[in-house]
RNA sequence: GGACGAUUAGCUCAGUUGGUUAGAGCGCUUCGUUUACAUCGAAGAGGCCGCAGGUUCGAGCCCUGCAUCGUCCACCA
C-alpha cells in the first residue's frame, strides 16, 4: 500500500476495473430476487450537472445496497435525447438552425452529433461511480424505443383513446410548435397597462383596461362584474371595438376583476387562458388576428405582417392619435413562457393528437394509492394534479426530431391508415402505409408531427426493459422495482408513465416511488445558469474526488432539497481518507495472516465488545437502508467506525499486537480486526465505492474471493461472536477510559502522562473490576478505585 | 387563493409508538508531536425545541390557532 491515497488516479483505476470486468452487467440468469430500477435518463447535453450527481449517487447508493443484500439489480442507463432540447443543443453546437439546413438533412445532423457527443457525456456518470450496466445505453430516439412508442399509440389508437381535434393549444411562436401546459414557465415582465375607449352602440364611451392593444382586432365580447354597481348598466350592450370597428357584446361573469383596471375586460380570441375559458362558456365567435410566426393576419387590417410586438406600438400611436387612449401605466406581471426559449406563448387552434384519459381520474388516483411512496407525502401532490386535469394529453408537436406519428391520411376519402405493427418504427413522411386504402385510393398524406417527448418517456419502463432480450425474464420484470426521481415532475413523468401504464396493462408501473430533491446553491437558493451561482461538478471532482462528493450527495434525505456545501464534501474526504488510513493500519498487523475460524475460540472481552457493536450498527443500517433512509445508515456507519473502532477498540488492541501476551490473543485480535475491518468496508461499500475498493482489492481479495467489494453480501456478524452480557459489561470500560481522558484533559495532561491514582465512578463495580489492570495500562494510570 | 412541507446549538440537520439531565457533524475555545491518521486525538462552551393556547401524571413529539420561510398548483385583462 502506497503512503497517501492519491484518490484521483484510483479512482479512475477502479473505474475502468468495473467497466472491463463487467461488474454491473445485469442477466436474469442471476441468483436473487431481481431489483430493476425505473432510472431517469438525463437530457442529453454537453455536460453533466451537480443535479444529475446528486441524484444518480442517490440511485446508486440504493443498487449497490441492494447487489450486497443479494439481489439481481438491474441499474440500466439512458439517455433522453429525443425533441426540442436535442433540437436546441444540436443547432447550437452546429451554429445552424434547422430552418436552415431542411427537415431531412436536420434529423440526420442530430443523429450524428449525438453519436459524437454521448461518450463524453456518459463519462460524467462513470466517473462519478454510478453502477448501471453501460454496456448496454438506451436511447430515447433509437429505431428500438421509436417502435415501442408507436406501437403504443397505435394500441391506444386501436382502443379508441386517440383522437385528433382542432382546439385552442398552446402554441410556442418561436419554437412553431404546440406545447404541454408542462412546459409553460412564469416569467415576470415589465409592461404596460393601457386604459382604452370603446364605444356603445347606443353613444356614449366605456373604458377597458389591456396590456395586449394587439389583439384588439380579435376581441369578441367584452365583460363586467355582474356586481359592480359601476357598470350593472352596460350590461347587455352593444361596444365598438376602437380601429376595427366590430361590435360585440358587454356580458357579466365573475370572473371578472372589479379592482383590476376599470373593471371592464375585453375578451379576445385568444389572450389568455381565461379568454379561452369565456370563449367555450358563452360559444364566442373566433377572430384569431395572430399568425403561427406571432404575426398579425389580415383582420389586423394595416397591421397584417407586423409582429405581435410591432403591432403592439402601433396600435397604441394610432389610438393616441385619435384620442382613444386614456391613460397608461407602467407595471409588471407574470407571463406564461415557454420553458426552453422564454417566448411568451400565444393560445392558436390548432389540430392536434390527444389521448384520451379524462375519464380514467378514478383509476388513476387508485393506482397511485398502490405505490409505496417514499416519502409518502409526496403521493398528494400527484392526487391533487389528477383530481385537477382538465383536458385530454395532446401528444402532437409541430417538431423535426422526434418520434413521427405513425398514421397517414387518405387523400380521397379522409380516413386515417395506420401502418403494420411489423412495420414499425415508420415515418411516414418517407414510407406509405403499404396497401390500398378502403376506399380503393393509393393515395395518401402523411402525417407530419412527432410526439411530444413525455408520449415516449412515459414509456420508459418498456424502453428501459426492452434491453433484456430473454422475454419470459422481461414480462417477469413489470412492474419494475423502483422509480427515483425528482419532485418537479411528479405531475409529469411520474403521472405519465402511472396513466400510460394503467392504460395499456391495467398495471402499476414500479412497486416502490423514490422522490429525492433539488440541489440548492450554499445559500439555499435555486442553481441556475442565468443566476451564475451554478457548481460545475468536474472543479469539484478535481478538487475532492468522486467517493467525497458522493458522502455529501448521501447525507441529502428523500423528498427535500438540500444545500452544495464544500464542508461536507470536504468532510467526505476526511472520512475517505480515514478508512484509508485505519485499514493501513490494520492490514500492516494482518500481514501473514490466514483468517481461520477457530481463532474466534480466543476472542476477548474487548473483541467481543466490537463485534456487538458492529452487530448493532449493522442492524439498524439496514432498516434504514430499506426505507430509502441511507442518510441515517450512513451516520451508523460514521459513528461506529470513527468512535467505537478507531477511538476505541484500535487503541485498546495495540498493546495486544505490538506486546501480545500470547499467541493466541494475538490471533483473536487479528480475527476481529479482519473481520471488522472488512464489515466496516462493506458498510461503506454503497456510499465510498472507490476507497473501499482500494482496499478490498489490497488485502481482502485473495482470502474472500469475490472480485470486487461490491459482489460481496454485507456484513451479517456471526451469532457465534456475539456475546451482549460480555459486550454490555466492556461498555464500562469504554465509560472508564472517557472519565479519565476527561480528568487528563482538565489537568492539562497529556493523555500519555502518568497519573499515580485515580478514582472513576462506576455503575457495577465488580463487574469492571477485572477490567481495572487493563484500564490502568492503557492510561498510564497507576492505580484505580 | 388552494395543497403540501419546514421552523430544534452560530451553520447543516437527527430525534423511532409522548417517558429521566434534547443529540450528531461542521464551526468555535482549551489542551495534546499517543508507534494508522495533525486530513488526527481529548475535553469544553453553546438550545424558553417559531409563538400562543389545549389534552396528559408527563409534550420537541398529539390537538387548535397564529406567524415566518420554502415548494407545487391555480390566478395573472
Amino acid at each position: 500500500m502506497q503512503k497517501q491515497y492519491d484518490f484521483k488516479k484510483q479512482e479512475l483505476k477502479w473505474q475502468r476495473f468495473w467497466e472491463k470486468e463487467g461488474l454491473y452487467k445485469f442477466s436474469p440468469q442471476k441468483a436473487g430476487k431481481v431489483f430493476s430500477v425505473d432510472t431517469d435518463p438525463p437530457t442529453l447535453s454537453g455536460k453533466m450537472h451537480l443535479g444529475h450527481v446528486s441524484s444518480y449517487t442517490h440511485e446508486d447508493i440504493i443498487a449497490r445496497y441492494r447487489r450486497m443484500k443479494g439481489e439481481n439489480v438491474y441499474f440500466p442507463f439512458g439517455v433522453d435525447n429525443n425533441g426540442l432540447p436535442t433540437e436546441k443543443l444540436v443547432e447550437s453546437i452546429n451554429s445552424v438552425t434547422l430552418f436552415e439546413v431542411g427537415r431531412k438533412n436536420f434529423v440526420q445532423l442530430c443523429q450524428k452529433t449525438i453519436s459524437k457527443i454521448l461518450p463524453e457525456f456518459v463519462f460524467g456518470w462513470k466517473r462519478i461511480g454510478a453502477s448501471c450496466d453501460f454496456s448496454n445505453i438506451y436511447s430515447t430516439i433509437s429505431p428500438e424505443a421509436q417502435k415501442i412508442s408507436q406501437q403504443r399509440f397505435l394500441e391506444l389508437f386501436k382502443q379508441g383513446r386517440i383522437y385528433q381535434k382542432e382546439s385552442p393549444t398552446l402554441f410556442c411562436p418561436a419554437c412553431q410548435t404546440a406545447i404541454a401546459q408542462a412546459e409553460l414557465e412564469d416569467k415576470e415582465e415589465q409592461t404596460v397597462f393601457n386604459d382604452i375607449y370603446f364605444g356603445l352602440e347606443d353613444g356614449g364611451k366605456i373604458v377597458i383596461s389591456t396590456t395586449r392593444p394587439e389583439l384588439l382586432a380579435s376581441c369578441v365580447a367584452v365583460f363586467v362584474h355582474p356586481q359592480d354597481k359601476r357598470h350593472k348598466n352596460l350590461i347587455g350592450k352593444t361596444a365598438i371595438v376602437p380601429l376595427f370597428g366590430q361590435k360585440v357584446e358587454i356580458l357579466a361573469d365573475d370572473k371578472v376583476d372589479k379592482e383590476k383596471g376599470s373593471g371592464i375586460v375585453m375578451c379576445c380570441t385568444f389572450g389568455d387562458a381565461a379568454d379561452l375559458d369565456w370563449y367555450f362558456k358563452y360559444k364566442l365567435p373566433l377572430r384569431i388576428s395572430i399568425t403561427r410566426p406571432g404575426e398579425l393576419n389580415e383582420l389586423a387590417g394595416e397591421f397584417k405582417g407586423f409582429s405581435s410586438k410591432i403591432a403592439r406600438k402601433m396600435i397604441l400611436e394610432k389610438l393616441r392619435e385619435k384620442g382613444l387612449l386614456v391613460s397608461q401605466k407602467a407595471i409588471s406581471h407574470s407571463v406564461n413562457v415557454h420553458e426552453r426559449c422564454g417566448t411568451e406563448i400565444e393560445i392558436l387552434p390548432t389540430k392536434q393528437w390527444f389521448i384520451k384519459y379524462l375519464d380514467l381520474k378514478k383509476q388513476f388516483l387508485a393506482q397511485s394509492d398502490k405505490l409505496n411512496w417514499h416519502p409518502q407525502y409526496m403521493k398528494v401532490r400527484l392526487d391533487n394534479w389528477i383530481k385537477g386535469l382538465r383536458w385530454d394529453w395532446c401528444v402532437s408537436r409541430q417538431r423535426y426530431f422526434g418520434i413521427p406519428i405513425p398514421v397517414w391520411r387518405c387523400k380521397k376519402c379522409g380516413k386515417i391508415i395506420t401502418p403494420s405493427m411489423k412495420a414499425l418504427p415508420v415515418d411516414p413522411l418517407h414510407s406509405s402505409p403499404g396497401k390500398k386504402c378502403g376506399c380503393g385510393s393509393s393515395e395518401f398524406i402523411p402525417e407530419t408531427d412527432v410526439l411530444d417527448t413525455w408520449a415516449t418517456s412515459s414509456l420508459s419502463p418498456q424502453i428501459a426493459l426492452s434491453l433484456i432480450k430473454d422475454k419470459k425474464a422481461r414480462e417477469k420484470m413489470f412492474p419494475m422495482s423502483l422509480r427515483p426521481q425528482a419532485h418537479d415532475i411528479i405531475n409529469f413523468w411520474l403521472f405519465y408513465t402511472l396513466a400510460r401504464s394503467y392504460l395499456h396493462y391495467e398495471k402499476i408501473p414500479w412497486r416502490d416511488v423514490f422522490i429525492s430533491g433539488h440541489v440548492l446553491d450554499s445559500k439555499g437558493e435555486k442553481m441556475s445558469k442565468s443566476k451564475g451561482n451554478a457548481v460545475d461538478p468536474e472543479t469539484i471532482l478535481e478538487k475532492y474526488g468522486a467517493d467525497a462528493v458522493r458522502y455529501w450527495a448521501g447525507k441529502a434525505g428523500m423528498g427535500d432539497d438540500f444545500r452544495f456545501s464544500e464542508e461536507e464534501i470536504r468532510q467526505g474526504k476526511r472520512t475517505a481518507t480515514k478508512i484509508w488510513n485505519a485499514s493501513r493500519f490494520a492490514l500492516m498487523h494482518l500481514e501473514n495472516y490466514s483468517l481461520k475460524n477457530e481463532d474466534s475460540r480466543y476472542l476477548e472481552d474487548e473483541d467481543k465488545w466490537i463485534f456487538a457493536k458492529l452487530n448493532k450498527a449493522v442492524k439498524e443500517y439496514i432498516v434504514k437502508m430499506d426505507n430509502y433512509q441511507y442518510p441515517r445508515a450512513i451516520e451508523m456507519a460514521d459513528s461506529f467506525f470513527w468512535k467505537d473502532f478507531c477511538d476505541n477498540y484500535l487503541e485498546i488492541v495495540k498493546s495486544r499486537v505490538y506486546e501480545p501476551k500470547n499467541k493466541e490473543t494475538l490471533r483473536a485480535a487479528r480475527f476481529t480486526i479482519y473481520k471488522i475491518i472488512l464489515g466496516t468496508l462493506k458498510l461503506y461499500a454503497p456510499f465510498m465505492p472507490f476507497v473501499t475498493e482500494e482496499v478490498y482489492q489490497d488485502y481482502f481479495r485473495k482470502t474472500e474471493k469475490a472480485k470486487s467489494i461490491h459482489l460481496t453480501l454485507l456484513p451479517l456478524i456471526d451469532k457465534k461472536l456475539v456475546f451482549p452480557s460480555v459486550a454490555n459489561d466492556f461498555e464500562q470500560v469504554i465509560d472508564a477510559i472517557a472519565q479519565i481522558r476527561k480528568y487528563k484533559s482538565e489537568h492539562r495532561l497529556s493523555m500519555k502522562a502518568e497519573v499515580e491514582s485515580i478514582s472513576i465512578k462506576a455503575k457495577n463495580k465488580a463487574k469492571i473490576k477485572k477490567y481495572l489492570p487493563l484500564i490502568s495500562k492503557l492510561m498510564s494510570v497507576g492505580k484505580i478505585e
